[in-house]
DNA sequence: TATAATATTGTAAACGATTACACAAAATCT
DNA sequence: AGATTTTGTGTAATCGTTTACAATATTATA
């Protein structure tokens, strides 16, 4: 492979000069700089990266931690960082945990190793404790998923909230018998979720027994199964009317499984996403469901991630950005009040 | 930052110990290597990457280029790539396109910056020249979208085979009046799916004004609009019997449109996808579509990339995988036949 | 006990860039 | 013309590793 001391040789000047050239110091004599410009295309010299990062302690690029690549939720978050990041010079570099424990330690191990300048991790498998020690002194910032003891930088939404008015929501419609299917032991959304939607249904004096809490993972399938499993439970004893999902996937697993049974979804059954993927808009009825502000969530952990990188004495700011109902035909008031 | 001097110092060895231990080369004695552990932990030590690929010349990292992260299409293969790359004990850096040439190049150019040891190109929207050039002589496999004539491995279906089987299973339901929705100008896949299509066409004696090929965008919303925009150019003519488009997204985007205006899909007008997506199950109704084995799709693409990166000058093996038809409720025979 | 063989460890030269510093040549000023 | 500044270029140290090779300590052998 041809190095910066070939091209040197090959335009008789020493390698400063053409370093110098390469990153265009203006103080190089116009009749030096054309003699290395010509050596560089004659050779097809690129210059090595590991070498410049290794002197320069700087790669300007960012590592994202993502837990899967199916999750339609985090693309349009992924590209309003990767226009954001690219503003400043700044390239994405994907990797993918798969909730992978191991995985990811490797992955932000990048980090300590100066593979990359900083990260942003868009939820995590470690445990909190693992997560703060791999990450400490580094900047990195915690994106949707978040550990709200760690000290970061944090953007997502009011997650407690968005319980709350989810809930809010579905008790105006007139539902009193509700389920929430959520996913508890790998989102701290979904803890906070439903913190917000028992607050609801306390507010709302509805009693706790008319509250049923599933786990759920984040696919159709397991959508499905989850209602399948709670009708078992109940043996005959009434359905909810309504069922609040922390994701769109979920809940359209949920109306599949419903419908095929013959169930009417927005009369009989009301059933609530989360997300607003575009699944949500062309599945059987339309999905209601929680929007978040996708494009602004990226370009926020961003900002907030150079804000980290140029004082790393800053403040951890977070940011919660607001959320919105998207309301369309699967839920509606139930039937039988 | 502690390097491997510190962690020398600290041990009380020298640094050629200390890399010896971090290796796990065998002649070091027992006790000396307990000591440098020690210090590697007291100091919290954890090697320079970047100075250590400097030296070795091998990062242990694949690029994946991949056109956009929101195509469902490719999270399976990205999954079992990761899986087989794992075994050999490399990570998966997935950098995104966004079909941007200039972004393509950028991400091209780690691989001659030696900043990972290899690449998989899963969609590339630079010219074939310009691909050839900026690949030429490194590591690189071609997976599902390719340049034929450019000397790399390649791991695809035969596109062409399943344009023809796609329009002779359309064919064979009775259909004569066929619509092909594809993206000719940026999938060479769509290009090769056409040309099949076209012999099955003329195989059977179609006239070719029976068919009507039109350009989509692989979103829910261009398939609708591409459906609506047809119609408006047939301006009262008969629709189309049958409707192939060569992404689920397009053909969902197509049932909608045509459900908005309650034409009966499966029987008025059948519509068929490609991909297999898991919203082409859940979609209303089911889709009839193409499937490709991506599991091995993408363990393969590691395989042969394997290969080339042992030996150089190894042949470019191309493999193309067998593509199966799920046919599902989306099509079936016309109507007004 | 002297010597040879082996096991450990250290020294120093890479890897490929950047950059402080030195220095020579050219330009500018008395 | 001589002194001073400016301009352009080169020398060599440096970033953090790995790894030939040299050097030393240990053990085995005669």
């Amino acid at each position: 492979m041809v190095n910066i001391k070939d091209v040197a040789r090959e335009a008789g000047v020493s390698v400063a000069t053409v370093s110098r050239v390469i990153n265009n110091d203006p103080k190089v004599a116009p009749a030096t700089k054309e003699k290395v410009d010509e050596a560089v295309k004659r050779l097809n010299y690129q210059p090595n990266l590991i070498g410049r990062n290794l002197r320069t302690a700087c790669t300007n690029k960012i590592l994202v931690l993502l837990p899967a690549i199916s999750n339609q939720f985090y693309s349009r978050i992924i590209v309003s960082m990767e226009a954001a990041a690219e503003e400043q010079g700044y390239d994405l570099l994907l990797c993918i945990t798969n909730g992978n424990p191991a995985k990811e330690r490797k992955y932000l191990e990048m980090l300590q190793a100066h593979l990359v300048d900083a990260a942003i991790s868009l939820s995590s498998s470690l445990s909190p404790k693992d997560f703060a020690e791999l990450t400490d002194g580094y900047p990195l910032v915690q994106c949707c998923e978040f550990f709200a003891d760690i000290k970061t930088p944090i953007v997502s939404i009011d997650n407690e909230q968005a319980g709350f008015d989810s809930a809010e929501y579905l008790i105006s419609l007139g539902h009193r018998r509700i389920a929430f299917f959520g996913n508890n032991d790998k989102y701290v959304s979904s803890q906070l979720r439903l913190n917000g939607f028992r607050k609801a249904i306390a507010y709302h004096k509805i009693a706790e027994e008319q509250l049923f809490v599933r786990n759920s993972e984040f696919s159709f399938a397991s959508g499905r199964e989850t209602f399948f499993k709670l009708q078992k439970e109940l043996d005959g004893a009434p359905l909810p009317t309504a069922i609040f999902c922390v994701s769109d996937s979920i809940a359209i697993g949920v109306m599949q499984e419903a419908q095929a049974q013959g169930i009417k979804i927005g009369t009989e059954l009301s059933v609530m996403g989360f997300d607003n993927t575009a699944v949500s808009e062309i599945c059987f009825p339309p999905l209601t469901t929680v929007s978040q502000p996708r494009a602004d969530i990226g370009s926020t952990a961003i900002k907030l991630l150079f804000k980290k990188l140029k004082e790393k004495r800053s403040r951890n700011t977070k940011e919660f950005l607001p959320h919105t109902i998207v309301t369309r035909e699967s839920t509606g008031k139930p039937v039988n009040l």
